[in-house]
DNA sequence: GCGACTTTGTCGGGAAGGAGGACAAAGAAC
DNA sequence: GTTCTTTGTCCTCCTTCCCGACAAAGTCGC
C-alpha cells in the first residue's frame, strides 16, 4: 500500500509550512499567472516583476514551455539600450477550459485558452423562461461538441455561470428563480452529459462576471471591485484584495435584496424595499410604461426610444438610476472599492443613467471614499461570465501549473 | 555604498518569488503565528499543523528561541502512547507592544504580549466632548510611561484605535466626528511625544474591535466575520477570509451610513436615513425618553430599567432592534458572513434585543445564508479595540519573526 | 517489575531549488 | 568599428528541507 502524503498533515486549516518543492511549483505559478493575466513580457520584466534572477526566471520558463504552457517567440528591443530580450508567452491553445453561460434568454459555450484566448464561442437565444435543468444540459452538450473537437486533448476544465445559488463544491444549484429551479445536481449532471475528464466548476453568474472584469475587463488591477451585475434581479460580486469574495456559504454578494426601502414595493423573496424592487429590471420597465414581462425586448425598444430623445423615457431611467446610485452608495460606504464596474442591463443603460446615478451617489457617499470610487461600465458586455468561467477553470492550473500539468 | 535590496525588485504589485531564505522566513513566521493565536502546543502538533517535518520544526523552534520569542517548558503526556512531546509557547514577554484605545468617553492603554497576553494596562473616563488631540496624546504619554518601564526594551510596536476614518500609511486622521476632530497627523504627533523606536499604527476603532474579536473573541476562527461596533455611531469592521477588510483607501466598514430609510431622520452625515439614525445609541435613548446627550451614563440607567422588568422602556429597546436586525440582514445579505459579532452598546443591550433583532434579520435575510449565520455578542467587551490594536502592532513580528526581531 | 510497543527528539547525509559570478551574445550610441 | 549596456547561459555554492537511523521517554500487558 502506498503511502499518501501523510492525510494528519494536510487536515489544519492555517497556513502551510514551505518546503523547497512547493516553492518551485510556487514559482512556477507565479509566472504563467503574470502571462495568463498581463500578456506576453520579457524575461527580464518577468524577474523584476517576481524578484528572482536571471538563472532562475530561465529555468523556470524553461519547464513552463516543456509543459507545453508558454512558448518563446521573437524578441523585442525594447528600453533601447543592452540586447535585446526574448519575448514569452502563453501558449495560448496549450491548455484550454469550456466555458458555458446559463442565462435566463441565452445560452453560451465558449472555448477559452490560456491568457483568455477565445479560440471558439457560441450563443443560442431563448424565450425566457423555457430553460429547464435538462434542456440546458443537452443544449450546452450539443453546443460543446463541435467547439471542442481541435481542443479535447488539451481540455482542462469546465467552468459554468449560473444565475443562482451555488454549492461551489458539487456545483449543486440551490435555487434559480429566475430560471424556475429548485435543487438541481447541476455539476453532476453536466459531466454524466458531457463525459470528460476534467473538474467541473459552477458558479454564480454576478460572481462570474465579476471575475471576467476583473481579469479581463473594466475592473483589471483593481484590488477591491463591486461588479453589479443587472439582469432580472440584481446580483453583485465581489473582489476583495484582488481576490473573488464569497462569503461563508458562498452566498455574498446577494446585494438585489439588501433593503433600501421599508415601504417599498413586495420583492420575490418574500420581503419588501430591496434594492432589485427599485433598481431592477423590472423597475425600469414599469418606470417607462413597458410590458415587464419580456425582458431583452422590451429593453432594446426602451434604449431605441432613448436614443431618439424620448423625453418621457429619459425621466423613467432617470428615476431608476436614482436609485441605482443610491444602492451604490451603501455599497461603496460598507467596502470602498476602488471601482464600481456595472454588468447586464445597466451596462447598457449607463451613459443614460450616468447624471442620475453619480448625483444620487454624491449624496450617498460619505465624502472621502468618494473621492477614489469610480462607476464604469463593464467592457467585456456579455462576455464578462464567460471570461469569468474560464478563469474559475483555468485557476488550478495557473496556480500550479505543475500539479494541474501532470493530471 | 550598500545596495539596497534592488528597488526595481519589489516594485512589482503582483505576488513574488520564492526563494530559500524566503521559504525560512515563511516558516518562522507560521510557526509563530499558529502560537500566538493558538497558545501553546506541542511539537508534534506543530508539525502535523504546518505539515514540516521534526526535524524542521525543532530547527524553526530552536531559532524562534534564540530570538526570545518562545520558550520550551515542560512536557505534556499527550495521546497516551509513544514518548511524550515538549511543550512550546510564544514566550509572552519576548515581544511587547503598546495599545492605545481612544474613545468618546475614556482612553486607554495596555502593554500586550505575544499571544495576546495583557501585561499591563489602564483605562481613565472622560467627560464626553473634551478629548482634543494634544490632550490624547499628552495622556497616551502619561499613562504609557509606568506602564511600559519595565518591557522598554521588548517594544516593537504601538497600535492606536480612533473612531474615525484614518489614513494607515501615516496614521493621519482624516476625521473624527464624534470626538470633533478634523484633519489631525496623530500618528506623527504619537511618535515625537512618546520617543520610541517603533512604528506607530493608527487605525479605524470597528476594523480593531473586528480584528480583537475575530483573534482572540467571540470571531474567533471565523473565515469570514462582521463586527458591528454600537458606539455614538455605528462602525463594521470586516473580516474576509480571515484577514481585515480595508477597502481601497482603507474605508470599508462605514455600515452607520447604509441607507435603511428613505424617509428616516436627518443623519449627521448630511444625508438621512442612514442606519445609524434609526440603530444608533441616539434612536436607542430617544425611543426611551433619555437625554440623548450623556452617553454612558444614560445606557447605563437604561440597562438598570430594563434589568427591573421596565415594559415601556422594553418596548423601545425592541423597536430599535428592529432596525438592527433590518440592518445586519443587509449586511448578511452582501457579505454572508459566517458569524456577526456586536460591539459596544450593542453587546451590552444584546440580550435586551436579541427577539426583535432576530425576527427582524430572519424576514430580511435570504434563507440560505439565515441557515448559517450566527450572531453574537463579542467576548471581549471593551477590551476588543485594544486586543486588536495589540494584534495590528503585532503583525510584523509575527508574519516574520526573523526581519522584525532583528530590527 | 519487566519487556514490547509507540511516539518523539536528534543527528548526519542527501536532494532540490535559487543565488551569484563569469562569460558570451546582441544590439544602440558615438 | 569601438564602447557600452543589457540579456542569456553555465557553473558552482549556499540555504533549506527531507529522510532514515538511532536514542529517549513514556504506556500497556503480563
Amino acid at each position: 500500500m502506498t503511502r499518501e502524503p501523510s492525510p494528519d498533515r494536510v487536515a489544519a486549516s492555517g497556513r502551510q509550512g514551505a518546503t523547497p518543492s512547493s516553492v518551485r511549483r510556487h514559482n512556477l505559478g507565479v509566472l504563467l499567472e503574470r502571462l495568463h493575466l498581463d500578456g506576453p513580457t520579457s524575461r527580464s520584466r518577468l524577474g523584476a516583476a517576481t524578484g528572482l534572477t536571471r538563472s532562475t526566471i530561465a529555468e523556470l520558463v524553461g519547464e513552463l514551455g516543456a509543459l507545453g504552457l508558454v512558448t518563446e517567440t521573437g524578441r523585442v528591443q525594447s528600453s533601447g539600450f543592452g540586447r535585446p530580450s526574448s519575448v514569452v508567452d502563453v501558449d495560448a491553445p496549450g491548455a484550454v477550459v469550456l466555458a458555458v453561460e446559463l442565462a435566463v434568454e441565452s445560452v453560451a459555450v465558449a472555448v477559452v485558452g490560456l491568457g483568455g484566448t477565445v479560440l471558439a464561442s457560441e450563443r443560442v437565444g431563448l424565450p425566457r423562461g423555457t430553460l429547464t435543468a435538462a434542456g440546458a444540459v443537452r443544449r450546452v452538450t450539443t453546443m460543446a461538441g463541435p467547439l471542442l473537437a481541435a481542443h479535447r486533448e488539451r481540455l482542462t476544465g469546465v467552468g459554468v455561470a449560473v444565475p443562482g445559488l451555488v454549492r461551489r463544491s458539487d456545483g449543486f444549484v440551490h435555487v434559480a428563480p429566475n430560471l424556475g429551479w429548485d435543487d438541481v445536481p447541476l455539476g453532476r449532471l453536466l459531466g454524466e452529459a458531457l463525459r470528460v475528464p476534467v473538474r467541473i466548476e459552477v458558479a454564480n453568474e454576478a460572481d462570474l462576471g465579476a471575475l471576467g472584469e476583473h481579469r479581463r475587463g473594466a475592473g483589471r488591477g483593481a484590488e477591491t471591485m463591486v461588479f453589479v451585475s443587472g439582469d432580472v434581479g440584481i446580483g453583485a460580486g465581489l473582489v476583495v484584495d484582488g481576490r473573488p469574495m464569497l462569503g461563508a456559504a458562498g452566498y455574498a454578494g446577494e446585494a438585489g435584496h439588501v433593503l433600501v426601502d421599508p415601504d417599498g414595493r413586495p420583492c420575490t423573496c418574500g420581503s419588501r424595499g430591496c434594492w432589485e424592487t427599485e433598481a431592477g429590471e423590472v423597475a425600469l420597465l414599469r418606470a417607462a410604461g413597458l410590458d415587464t414581462t419580456h425582458g431583452h425586448a422590451a429593453l432594446s425598444r426602451l434604449l431605441v426610444r432613448l436614443d431618439s430623445g424620448d423625453q418621457q423615457a429619459a425621466l423613467a431611467v432617470a428615476g431608476v438610476a436614482r436609485w441605482v446610485g443610491l444602492g451604490i452608495g451603501n455599497l461603496v460606504n460598507l467596502l470602498n472599492p476602488e471601482v464600481v464596474v456595472l454588468g447586464g442591463f445597466l451596462q447598457q443603460f449607463h451613459r443614460h443613467m450616468e447624471p442620475a446615478l453619480e448625483s444620487a451617489l454624491a449624496a450617498r457617499a460619505l465624502t472621502q471614499p468618494r473621492q477614489v470610487v469610480r462607476v464604469v461600465p463593464g467592457s467585456l458586455g456579455p462576455l464578462a461570465q464567460l471570461h469569468g468561467a474560464a478563469e474559475l477553470a483555468l485557476r488550478d492550473l495557473v496556480l500550479d501549473p505543475w500539479a494541474a500539468g501532470a493530471g
